[in-house]
DNA sequence: AGTTGCACCTGGCTGC
DNA sequence: TGCAGCCAGGTGCAAC
């Protein structure tokens, strides 16, 4: 499910349910997820309080008021809901309960229920001074939304770089938190092929080049959309309310092969990049 | 060192 | 109706 826009839509629901309350109960329903969850995982979490959540990449992270920093990655298919604890609502969200893994019951009486049918999401926890060395986030990209990212920095994670412009906007070292629907989005958007290569938009004499300048914005314009849309819904991804983000509606080439561009009229098609599907308008974008 | 391909899972859809 | 096959929003790791 979620690229940056889902997960910052989840992490502003949960923001405003879980901050400044304390994890009176956690449950652990299986022992793995993708990985094997911490040694100790619910006792660890057991009475702490949340101070605050935050968002790196496409990782929720909860600072606690103990010993660590609660982790959280979403995989393909996990999803946060926002249920009362003495009042269990069956099915919310539409999901099956059955692939509900870890609850959290918070001191305010709400119930935090994490659900992946997947389990491509996995959680973790990590001592607090060992959090900006851990190997989780050392090696992770430059935030598309963050102060610092623009034409030039664009222009020089991507100069010498041998591989397509699509697979290297996929990346999460160079810029962390976009995914396949975004890339997509923001390539037709700026007019330019997932097929050109990467060091294409480097610039000469060190300065960015325009279709670097241009790719930056549109990055960040799409994804400011999508957060304000509450995400894409396409299968899973759902507000923490249990409500559907809505910005698929605005998608222009994601999933939309053998429809015409919103464009330029010509028919958008599909293909495969680092084995996974792109799709583009080979009509206006070059 | 930088890139590519596969593996990890379940569920939903398509076509026979 | 049933079932085989394919596809899915991500990413760590082995292999080139």
């Amino acid at each position: 499910m979620p690229e940056l826009p889902e997960v910052e839509t989840v992490r502003q629901g949960l923001e405003a349910a879980m901050v400044g309350a304390r994890l009176e109960a956690v449950e652990q329903r299986r022992p793995d997820l993708r990985f094997p969850f911490p040694e100790r995982f619910t006792e660890r979490l057991t009475g702490r309080r949340v101070e605050a959540l935050r968002r790196r990449a496409k990782y929720l992270i909860a600072d606690l008021d103990g010993a660590d920093v609660l982790v959280m990655h979403l995989g393909m298919s996990g999803s946060f809901s926002i249920e009362q604890a003495c009042g269990p609502i069956p099915g919310a969200g539409g999901k099956n309960s059955l692939h509900n893994h870890v609850t959290f019951d918070l001191s305010t009486g709400a119930r935090i229920v994490y659900n992946d049918p997947r389990r491509f999401g996995f959680m973790q926890l990590i001592p607090r001074p060992e959090f900006s060395a851990h190997p989780l986030f050392k090696n992770i990209g430059i935030e598309p939304l963050g102060d610092e990212f623009d034409g030039q920095a664009l222009a020089r994670l991507f100069a010498g770089k041998t591989n397509s412009l699509k697979t290297a906007l996929l990346d999460q070292s160079l810029i962390a938190g976009l995914g396949n629907i975004y890339v997509c989005e923001a390539l037709h958007r700026a007019g330019l092929s997932p097929r050109r290569s990467a060091a294409s938009l480097a610039g000469k004499n060190g300065g960015p080049s325009k279709r670097a300048t241009l790719l930056a914005r549109v990055i960040r314009e799409v994804l400011e959309e999508a957060v304000a849309a509450g995400g894409s819904s396409l299968r899973d991804h759902r507000k923490t309310d249990g409500a559907l983000g809505y910005f698929q509606h605005s998608l222009r080439v994601y999933g939309r092969d053998h429809e015409p561009c919103a464009r330029c009229g010509s028919k958008v098609g599909r293909i495969t990049q680092s084995g996974r599907a792109t799709f583009y308008c080979g009509g206006c974008q070059r």
